[in-house]
DNA sequence: ACGCAAGTAGAGTGATCATTCTACATTGGA
DNA sequence: TCCAATGTAGAATGATCACTCTACTTGCGT
């Protein structure tokens, strides 16, 4: 079933963002999964893999929520990003970004290594899409980067200097 | 001894900077601190004090490797700290910050919360004082923080993207 | 009705690992 | 010279935990 398998990767996320990577024992990700510790080995065979899954899960839900519907106006469309990446972490992660964390928990696996690469490589390309900044995209990266790890330190105000950033930015590719 | 307590902290650091703070058992860590099980708990009593210790001795460090003997001109400070925090990624670190890696492995440590919010503060303070832009002091953090993460993505162009940001953000402030 | 496909519940297993404990070695000061 | 402090080496101990296995239930197609 198509529903067990996302029941199955929400309820991951949801046990790794709230407890980090390393606490959650197998029966605690069962009980997040809402599945038989059977059902949830069938689906996803190693807990190294419902680390995986749950990282899936997450990449598509950040995109989704950075990216989709944002406006027209290239200058407008770069403070709704900042503005929703600091809305993301007040409402889904109080501390850092949790493919980072992953990595860091596990610096040796190198799926988890390339997971994170395309999720970086595709926030960067769509946010310099999006912003027409293309030229900059390094830059952007950056700063997305920056407001994240800032955040747990300077909440709000780290949107805020992301946002004075992005213009200073601009003026200065003219 | 001085010495002893020294020697530990520096070989906790490396081990736990090389190999994650998830994956070596406190025999690893006695082979890296070069002493006898004993003596390692006598100095630190318990593996989560180790984590403690190492992060103790990298602040100063890294303190110390980003901010001493810089220029006099803030403009050439500015760079030179960016210049600085990529050639400790390069050599020190290939992914990400070691304060957030520790407390993305043990999220509900207090102590280690605020271990990391402590070299955070003074890295932010000392930087803004380095750069003459008091007034901007987090978006310097944020800068700091997305070089950081973003190096182990985009390698050197990350601190060649952060001091564009740098020069940016110093003639939007006029 | 029936039987299989897919689920639940939860006990068992084997390995790993932090921490403690026992036994011995060294060294420097009185 | 002797002893007390401080070190090394490494064997128990006890807990945790990923993963497997057994036994039972449920729903659906024919």
């Amino acid at each position: 079933m198509a529903d067990m398998t996302s029941k199955i990767s929400a309820g991951l996320e949801r046990a790794f963002a709230a407890r980090g990577f390393a606490e959650p024992s197998v029966e605690d990700l069962r009980d997040a999964a809402g599945v038989s510790l059977r059902t949830l080995y069938k689906y996803v065979p190693s807990r190294a893999d419902m680390v995986l899954a749950a990282l899936e899960n997450r990449h598509q839900r950040y995109l989704s929520r950075i990216f989709d519907g944002l406006p027209d106006v290239p200058e407008d469309a770069t403070d709704e990003i900042f503005a929703r990446v600091g809305s993301w972490m007040a409402t889904e992660t109080s501390h850092g970004c949790l493919f980072h964390a992953a990595v860091a928990a596990d610096p040796n696996s190198a799926r988890l290594r390339a997971l994170l690469e395309r999720h970086k490589a595709e926030v960067a390309s769509r946010a310099a899409a999006a912003t027409g900044l293309a030229a900059a995209e390094t830059e952007l990266l950056v700063i997305i980067e920056g407001l994240t790890q800032a955040w747990p330190i300077c909440g709000e105000a780290a949107a805020e200097a992301a946002k004075r950033l992005g213009h200073a930015l601009r003026i200065s590719l003219g």
